[in-house]
DNA sequence: GGAATAACCTGGATGC
DNA sequence: TGCATCCAGGTTATTC
């Protein structure tokens, strides 16, 4: 599931190709991958077609790609989120309809020539939009991959991701002394700190031996930095790694999977031996998914036995 | 206003 | 073999 690594190597692919790049065409097939435009299909392509792309930016989950500005027009931007399944996959113009192919767009750059970004999404959980560009409320750079302090509108309450150089661990701090909630929920919450996922939270919360129901607010202010300490890593080692594929719902612009799925300790792996102690992961539900966790390294500070399910 | 939950969606895996 | 059901999970609207 593309979650920080995974998008971000998405950005990395398509930020060379497509910056500079004119659209000089627009073909919509799905409706449904525009839930987060205000318009219709032939709306999105009015708005987009022969418009430059400056820039591939991302903020966590998010990517958007601005537009140069025109005359009397506000800046704007094309946003996309991958959901689910969603991928951007850069192919040769003209070529052949990608398997869940819901949005192309037809690039002339002028140094690639002629290029197709192609959106595909299974589960159309994922969508494009074209948004409005408005300033960063504290001015510093909107997202990775762009120096101008603005960002879509619809990108506003998104918090910075723990790999920003503009990430305060100080508010980050606060905002989960506040929060009565489990760790991981807030972990997940993408206004507190964005980028991490069902898979990441996992891994990050073992890696710090922290319960993934204990209340966010009773964490020491050690373990909230050791947390973010191993936050980092984890993002950072997936990363390297090319992210994280444990089928074809995440690929690069490229069509390729990642390999970071060979190294998670607790995802995937219920019933397997803890990396660090051997006792076998446990999975839990939790909020219509899964939580994977060791038993004995990530002790249940309220003592809630949780009903463990088998592999 | 904070927290929890349901709904959206498709295709692979599993059970019968 | 074929059909039905379950499961995966990011975001957001709704409910409590």
């Amino acid at each position: 599931m593309p979650e920080l690594p995974e998008v971000e190597v998405v950005r990395a692919g398509l930020a060379p190709a497509i910056s500079g790049a004119t659209i000089s065409g627009v073909n919509v097939l799905d409706e449904r991958a525009l839930t987060r435009h205000a318009g219709s299909g032939s709306d999105f392509e009015r708005a987009i077609t022969q418009r430059r792309v400056s820039a591939a930016v991302r903020r966590g989950k998010f990517l958007w790609f601005p537009l140069e500005t025109v005359p009397h027009m506000p800046e704007e931007a094309i946003i996309g989120h991958l959901g689910m399944s969603g991928q951007i996959l850069l192919r040769a113009s003209g070529s052949s309809r990608e398997r869940h192919e819901r949005v192309r767009l037809d690039l002339e750059h002028p140094e690639h020539g002629e290029l197709a970004m192609i959106f595909c999404d299974q589960r159309t959980f994922g969508s494009l939009a074209v948004d409005a560009l408005v300033p960063t409320p504290d001015s510093a750079a909107g997202g990775y991959g762009w120096s101008a302090a603005s960002i879509p509108r619809q990108v506003l309450h998104i918090a910075r991701d723990p790999l920003d150089p503009a990430f305060s661990e100080l508010h980050f701090r606060d905002s989960l002394s506040r929060k009565r909630s489990a760790i991981k929920r807030v972990l997940l919450d993408q206004s507190v700190v964005s980028g991490i996922g069902n898979i990441y939270a996992d891994e990050s919360l073992w890696a710090a031996a922290i319960h993934p129901e204990q209340p966010a607010a009773t964490l020491s202010e050690r373990a909230v930095s050791m947390l973010l300490v191993e936050v980092r890593a984890v993002l950072e080692k997936a990363l390297a790694e090319g992210g994280t594929s444990f089928d074809a719902q995440y690929v690069n612009v490229n069509g390729q999977a990642g390999y970071f799925a060979h190294s998670l300790n607790v995802y995937g792996r219920t019933g397997e031996p803890c990396g660090r102690c051997s006792t076998p992961i446990v999975r839990v539900s939790f909020t219509n998914r899964s939580s994977h966790y060791c038993p004995k390294c990530q002790q249940d500070p309220s003592s809630r036995r949780p009903h463990t399910q088998s592999p």
